[in-house]
DNA sequence: AATTAAAATTGTAATAATTACAGATTTGAA
DNA sequence: TTCAAATCTGTAATTATTACAATTTTAATT
């Protein structure tokens, strides 16, 4: 499936810049924010407008087809992975890794239990990733 | 033990403003932004300024006083309970509930297997709370 | 009690992310 | 081809946060 039909599987009328917009998120996974985006397709399509990476991006959550992660303090990222994973942020590099989610499907249901609608599920921890740790230590010898 | 101890207690130097702002973490569970906090002391210390309701919140999470939420796209909220628990926040009502949390252990064994060095786990969930779902349901009837 | 240096606080200005909005462009049906 | 609706664009406004220099407070020392 193209990324045309991807957009419309997900009720989303295709564009150039939303198809843009959307091929980016599914190649790229590396959690990017508005900017990276922008910055990355200005080169193809000059006359993108940074709103209309705000547009589009608030569109793609809306209708499922993209998920906004608040883990980075500075501004919101986003993920083409809608199935549900953890994420990891290095406090160093700031990198955001994937992991596995744990559906904590208990507490789930006891908040049902309490009368809450859970509609999304958000875990992520924050730590120091290999690769810098690695690199700390090699500095210290 | 009182608020002035309690700062000590977190190697934080006590004053004015700095037991006036744990005061009001300690005491009010609503999970506050800078705002909230800026304008419900404001009334007893006209004098404070913003900059320091930031200056010292931050200090706070540094010393592991309180924690940060990024729960909120809007703004930051901070949370004066420091023991490990989950939040829902209401997609209608904006309130964040606290929850408790169930640690996933054998995620961060694995993790810490891989190499990432965990030192802060985030859960939350986002939906309607029992209020908003009442409240929509009796204007339905 | 006076002196003084360090720490804390304040207020303003700068920065950065996001949103509002109006005009221009594109799309697709008639 | 025409036209209305949808989309996109760019600028301006808003909002959260940070930088920073000046002022005030604190606490130790004389």
């Amino acid at each position: 499936m193209n990324v045309y039909e991807y957009l419309l599987s997900y009720s989303i009328k295709p564009s150039v810049q939303r198809i843009a917009i959307m091929d980016y998120l599914l190649k790229h996974k590396t959690h990017p924010c508005i900017d990276e985006i922008y910055l990355a397709l200005h080169d193809d399509i000059p006359t993108l407008s940074k709103t209309t990476v705000y547009n589009t991006l608030k569109l793609f959550v809306e209708h499922g087809a993209a998920k906004m992660l608040t883990i980075d303090e500075r501004n919101a990222c986003f993920d083409g992975d809608t199935s549900a994973h953890a994420h990891f942020q290095c406090k160093c590099c700031g990198k955001i890794y994937d992991l596995p989610m744990h559906i904590p499907s208990e507490e789930i249901n006891s908040m049902n239990m309490m009368g809450f609608e859970v509609e999304e599920i958000h875990s992520y921890y924050k730590g120091i990733c290999p690769e810098c740790k690695d690199k700390n230590n090699s500095e210290k010898n």
